[in-house]
DNA sequence: CATGAATGAGGCTTCATTCAT
DNA sequence: GATGAATGAAGCCTCATTCAT
C-alpha cells in the first residue's frame, strides 16, 4: 500500500502498514500506539516521531484514499465522458468499476478505516465531504444530465439516479470484498448483471 | 427507546439510553463508562452491578436491535407474502420499506451502533451472521424465488436480485436518515422513484 | 500541616503531604505524580480522583498559604494598628514577628514552595500578584502613613520604607529557617537587633 | 553573555545562550534539551557533543556567575576597602552598588537561575557555599570589623550587620530587576535612600 | 564535527472494575 | 440495591541520550 511512495523510510511505511492493519481490524480507538509499535517492529517513541499524535498518524493512513482514489474518479472519468469516450452511461458505469476495482480491493483496509472512522472524527467527515459531498456528486451531476440531454436515461432528479447507481455498485462491491471474498466471484458476470438492473429493472415484460 | 420494556428498572433504562446515545455518537471504544454514569445520572459502581463488564453492556444495549427490528421482517412480511397479500414484488417492498421506515427511525442509534462495532466484535458478527446471515437471507431467497415462479421478477440469481433490493433500499435509507437528514425529503414520492427504477431501470424506452 | 483540615480525607492529607515534601525538596517539575503517589502510600490513579492534574495539586498544595498565612496578616495586625494597639512601628513590627513566627516555621515547606515555583507559573503569580501585591501592600502602605502622620517614623516614600522593612525580617528569617537552622539561634535577641538597627541604623553616634 | 567568550565556538556560545533563556524563564527541569536545541538552532545531538549530559549544561551555564560576578566582588573591592580607599562604610557599600550593578543587571538571568536550581542540586549547593558561603562571608566579617574598629559602624556582630546590609541591598535589587522592571526607577535616588536608612534607621530624631 | 532518526524509560492521565460502606 | 473512593494496568506522549551517516 505504502510500499511505493518514496518520500517515506522504510520505518515510516512500517508504521503505516502495522496502523492500516490494526486500525482495519479493530477500529482507531481500540488499537494502541504500542501495539501498532511492537507490530512495526519499532520502538513506540519512534512513531511520535514521525506522527505528532495517534490522531495525526489515522490522517496518514486514510488521507491517500481520498487523493489517490476519488481524484482520480473526478478527473480522469469526467474528461473522458465529455469527450465522448462512452458513448453511454452503461459503459461509463461500466469502465468506472473496472477501472477502479483492482484499486478500491488492494486499497481495501484503507477504504474500510475511512468509512468506520468517518463518523466518529468530525474533522475527517469534514475534509471527506468538502473532497466527496461536493466536487464528485457535482461533477456525477453533470454527466447524469449530460446522459439525458442525450436521451439514454429517464428523466429524474439526478441524484436519485446517482444513489441508485451508487447503491448498485456497492450491491456487489461490498459483498464481494468486504462480507464474503471467499465466495467464488465470476466479476464480469456480475457487472453485467447489475449494469442490466440498472438498466432495465427487475421486472419482466 | 427503552421506556416500555417493563422487565427493566428505571435505573437500567437510563443506563441504556446513556449508553445508546454516547456508543452512537463517539463509538464504543472510545466512550468511558464513567461518561455514561455520568450521562445516566447513576454512579459508575451502578452500571456495574447490572452489567458485569462494558461490553455485557454493548450487548444489551445492540442485541434489541436484532431481536426488535430484524426478526418481525423475518417473521411477519414473509408469511404475509407467502400468504398472498401482496400481488406484485414491488407492493412486498413497498410494505415492508414502509412498515419499518419509522422505526427504522425512532432506533437509528441502535442501529449505527450495530452497523459501527459489528466489524470489530467477532462474537456479535457471529450472532448477526446466525440470526440474520442466514436465516433472514434464506427467507428472501423464497421470496424471490416466489415471484420469480409467477413470472413478475426476471429470471436472475435471486441473491443478485436481493442485493439489489437492499441496495436501492438503502439508497434511500442512508442519505434520508443518516448523511443528510436535515434536507427537505418527500418520503412518499422518494420511495416511488426507487421502486419505479428498481422495476424498469435508468434506460429510456 | 493538612493534618487538621477536617474536609479533607486521610488519602488526601497524605497525598497532599507527600507533594508538599517532594515539590519542597526537588521542585515541582522534577517531581513526578509516581513518587508522590508512592510516598503517599495509594496508587498513581487515586491521586488523579481528588486533584485532577498535576498542576491542580500543587495549587491544593500551595493557595493555603496564601489564604491560611497571608490573610491574617491583612486582618487581624492591622486592625490592631488602627485600633492604637501598638503605640509604636516597632512595636507592630515586633509583633508581627513574633506573632508569625511559629506560623512560618512550621509552613515553611508551604512557602519554599511558593517562593520557588512564582516564578514558573504566571497564574501562581497572578493570584499572588491580586491577593498580595495589592492587598497586603495597600495596607501596609496605610499603615506607614499612619505612624508617618505619628511622627514616628521619617517621611519617606511608604514604599522603600516597607521595602526595608521586609528585607530587615527577611534577613533573620531566611539563614534562621532556610540556610542555617542548625545554628544556635537566640530569637529574642535577633529580633531587637534587627529593630534596633531598622530603627537607628548602623552607624554610630 | 557568552559573546565574549573566546573559548567557545558559535554553536557553543548558541547554546549557552539558548540554555540560559530557557532555563530562566521555565526552569532546568522543565526544559527540554530539544526545546534548547531548536532555539540555538542546532541538532539535538550536538549539544550532547558538548556537553555529556543536560546536567553538565547546567553546570556550564551557571558556572560563569560563580566566578565572574562573584569572585571580583570578593577580590577587587575587599583590596580597594583595605587599602583605604573608602573612607566610610557607606561609601563602600554604594560603589560596590554602583560597580556590580550593571553588571548584575545584564547577568540576571545566570543569576535568577542559580538562585532557583541551587535548592534542587545539591552538588551546586556545596560548590556555592564553598566559594561563596565561605569565602565571601569570611571577607566580609574583616570589612565590617575593619570600619568598626574605625569606630564608624556601631558595635554589633558582624554577621547580623552583614544580613542587613545584604537585604537592604536586596530590598532595591529584587524590586527593580526581579518584581517589578517595568516601573520608573530613579537608581540614584534610591541608593540613596537605602543608605541613607542603614545609616540611620527609619526612626524620627 | 554536526546531524537527526531511533530508542525505551518514564511522565501524566484515563479507564474498567472492585468493594467497603 | 446504590454508591463512589480506590486501584493499577494501560494509554498517549515526551524526554535525555546514543549512534550511524
Amino acid at each position: 500500500m505504502f510500499t511505493d511512495d518514496q518520500k517515506l523510510t522504510e520505518k515510516q511505511k512500517g508504521i503505516l502498514a502495522a496502523a492500516t492493519e490494526l486500525f482495519a481490524e479493530k477500529g482507531y480507538a481500540a488499537t494502541s500506539t504500542s501495539e501498532i509499535a511492537k507490530k512495526a517492529g519499532v520502538a513506540e517513541g519512534t512513531i511520535f516521531r514521525h506522527y505528532k499524535t495517534k490522531k495525526e498518524l489515522l490522517l496518514s493512513v486514510v488521507s491517500p484514499v481520498m487523493v489517490k482514489v476519488l481524484a482520480p474518479i473526478i478527473k480522469r472519468d469526467l474528461n473522458k465522458v465529455l469527450d465522448q469516450e462512452f458513448e453511454t452511461y452503461q459503459e461509463f458505469i461500466r469502465a468506472m468499476i473496472e477501472n477502479r476495482i483492482e484499486f478500491v480491493q488492494s486499497n481495501l483496509p484503507l477504504i474500510r478505516i475511512l468509512i468506520q472512522e468517518l463518523p466518529f472524527h468530525s474533522d475527517l467527515k469534514e475534509q471527506f465531504i468538502e473532497h466527496i459531498g461536493k466536487e464528485v456528486l457535482g461533477r456525477f451531476r453533470q454527466i447524469v444530465k449530460h446522459y439525458q440531454a442525450k436521451g439514454q436515461i429517464i428523466d429524474m432528479h439526478p441524484d436519485t439516479i446517482i444513489r441508485m447507481t451508487g447503491a448498485s455498485i456497492l450491491s456487489y462491491i461490498v459483498p464481494r470484498y468486504v462480507l464474503i471474498p471467499e465466495a467464488n466471484w465470476n466479476d464480469e458476470e456480475e457487472i453485467d448483471r447489475i449494469i442490466h438492473i440498472l438498466s432495465t429493472g427487475i421486472a419482466t415484460g
